[in-house]
DNA sequence: CGTTGGCACTCTCTGATGTTGAGTGCCAGT
DNA sequence: ACTGGCACTCAACATCAGAGAGTGCCAACG
């Protein structure tokens, strides 16, 4: 596609934009980048990268800015991937290191994490209930008609919802119907379990069952609970240094679409299919609001399994080195917190 | 202190103020208040009240600001406080009007509403555990030397905690310990439960005792949980929209504020004393980062008691009249749907 | 004596204008 | 194929004048 020399302008116009924020003259590429050519020859270069869509310029007679194209090039060939210092390595530890079960807590911590150590926007997205496993439900009754049932799922989650039943109902059977819904639905992600749940209740025999009437009628009300994932996002402030979004009404979008966590559950849900750290640039974001934004998410794991995704949001002129590093790390590091106890 | 005639001046100067954000002029107000009195005699009087400290100028040619003070006596004095439209009360009914058991769900419910229906930031106090008096506690037993702990508080709050212990342990003697807690701690506040068990540590034969030994490491680990209250932010994005807030970088310092909870938290628990809604009006504000907004705050009851506030942030020039309806409002509705089912 | 019209003054805001400087594209020369 | 030179473009900045809104003060009026 590009020969060796377009790359390497390209190359070195994504750093110095990335770090300017100004548009690249073909005088500064010859300066300050070793290539052996004269400002006229880069212009040649710039006029062919521009041709194939890899940048722009703001208007007719300003320097080169890369396109989305561009930056793609540049993460997937031309970038180098930045090492993280002594230092960065140690905060992670320090943060997301020591051995944790609140897994709330931790990601958190983790987002806090990852908007310190980079000035863009932190995001973690914690595992949702609609895709984990059920593993067990305990009762606890607090009035006659009322219960506190507390679900918890093989990705280390707890959840709890109180319920309101017709007639009043004793621990010892609450007991019961923990016993048989959990060996009626152990191991099964939440959609299934609606299934299975609305299955049974078009059985003409839990009519006439007390305890199968009773134990669908708690089912159905926790089945209807808050089942999407949470995210949790951090930093946002940071976009206020970035000259891209000195324009209020800019930051004002940004961080409304920051506010509308179901986008950004979607958005990070992606990702979640992804084995390793991804990039998402510009453009190729789904959601509009953002797209003059880039994504860079990991998934994390707990035993084994990934369960959610850590990440970073910032402008498409970003340090993606740095900032692959830091989202794997801190990925990293989290799956080995999460796992420690998981047993 | 002001004269009437004086006090319509001022009360006429803070509606234009809030209504147009621009310094307001002698002249406007004698034509579009119903003054019988001409520019010239009106600037008389501002220029009184500027000496008492209610108004000032941006530079000396300029109309008239309110101070802080100046909005002071305003909301003590001069405001005319607005009815609700039947769309606003309906709004309301719909979104925090049933009756509901999920603390947390409610008060974000609460939050959207209060930023749907002004122009401003919502905040949400949620009851926090420090303050709320134990009910009852239960373990689940996970694993050999791992457990849950699920603690219940009389404002309906569920908190829980993965909790290690060193050896392992089994679900009856889980429920000995959860009895004897229960006994030992019912009642008491999160800061006095803390007390308790520090004292029983001290004791002696708690060294001896098997179950007390339990007991009492499980109780610490517990305690330090997560204390503090939490606070939901919602509709930050509203204040873009403030021509006052037109400067990047004075909405980035809000927005940091915003994201730290804690002063939030401290700033709202001030407001839980109150029994009624309360007005805090800029430099009144103890947090220096959002001395140039107010806060429009009420508590909210659960089973009569006070256990969090709702309110609202905004720029010192905010409709105060309608934002104090809306607030009040909506902190009474929250509070008949956490009492229907609070026994 | 309170009120008012008149007047000089102040200060912001806006739009026009010119200048500077960075950068480009093209072309002719090596 | 590369380069220096040149004309051209455009954003950014500073300067300037005029308009407009508002004030304070004063003298006149009922």
């Amino acid at each position: 596609m590009l020969n060796l020399r377009q790359q390497g302008v390209l190359r070195a116009i994504v750093q110095d934009y990335i770090r300017t924020a100004e548009p690249v003259g073909s005088r500064t590429i010859s300066r300050k980048y070793s290539f052996a050519l004269s400002p006229a020859s880069i212009r040649m270069i710039m006029a062919d990268l521009e041709d194939s869509g890899y940048v722009t310029q703001t208007h007719t007679s300003s320097g080169r800015v890369p396109t989305d194209k561009g930056y793609r090039l540049y993460v997937d060939n031309l970038m180098d991937r930045a090492a993280l210092t002594p230092a960065e390595v140690e905060k992670i530890e320090q943060h997301v290191g020591p051995p944790a079960t609140e897994m709330d807590d931790l990601l958190k911590e983790a987002g806090k994490l990852l908007s310190l150590l980079s000035p863009y926007v932190a995001v973690a997205l914690a595992p949702g209930l609609n895709e984990s496993h059920f593993e067990r439900v305990e009762f606890v009754s607090l009035a006659p008609t009322r219960v506190l049932v507390i679900l918890l799922t093989d990705s280390g989650l707890v959840h709890h919802k109180h319920v309101l039943i017709e007639e009043p109902i004793k621990q010892e059977d609450l007991d019961r119907i923990g016993r048989f819904l959990c060996d009626l639905l152990k191991g099964r992600t939440l959609r299934e379990m609606r299934d299975v749940l609305l299955s049974q209740m078009a059985d003409e025999k839990a009519q006439y069952d007390r305890m199968l009437n009773q134990a669908i009628q708690i089912g159905r009300q926790v089945l209807d609970m808050d089942a999407e994932a949470d995210v949790f996002v951090t930093g946002a402030a940071h976009i206020a240094d970035q000259p891209e979004f000195a324009d209020v009404q800019k930051m004002k979008g940004l961080y409304q679409a920051f506010e509308d966590k179901s986008k950004l559950i979607w958005l990070l849900s992606e990702c979640i299919r992804d084995n390793a750290c991804r990039v998402v640039i510009g453009r190729e974001i789904p959601i509009q609001e953002i797209q003059d934004l880039s994504v860079v998410a990991a998934p994390y794991r707990r035993g084994g399994q990934i369960v959610g995704v850590v990440g970073i949001l910032g402008p498409t002129r970003m340090e993606y080195g740095h900032t692959v590093a830091l989202v794997e790390t801190t990925a990293t590091m989290l799956s080995r917190s999460l796992s420690e106890h998981a047993a």
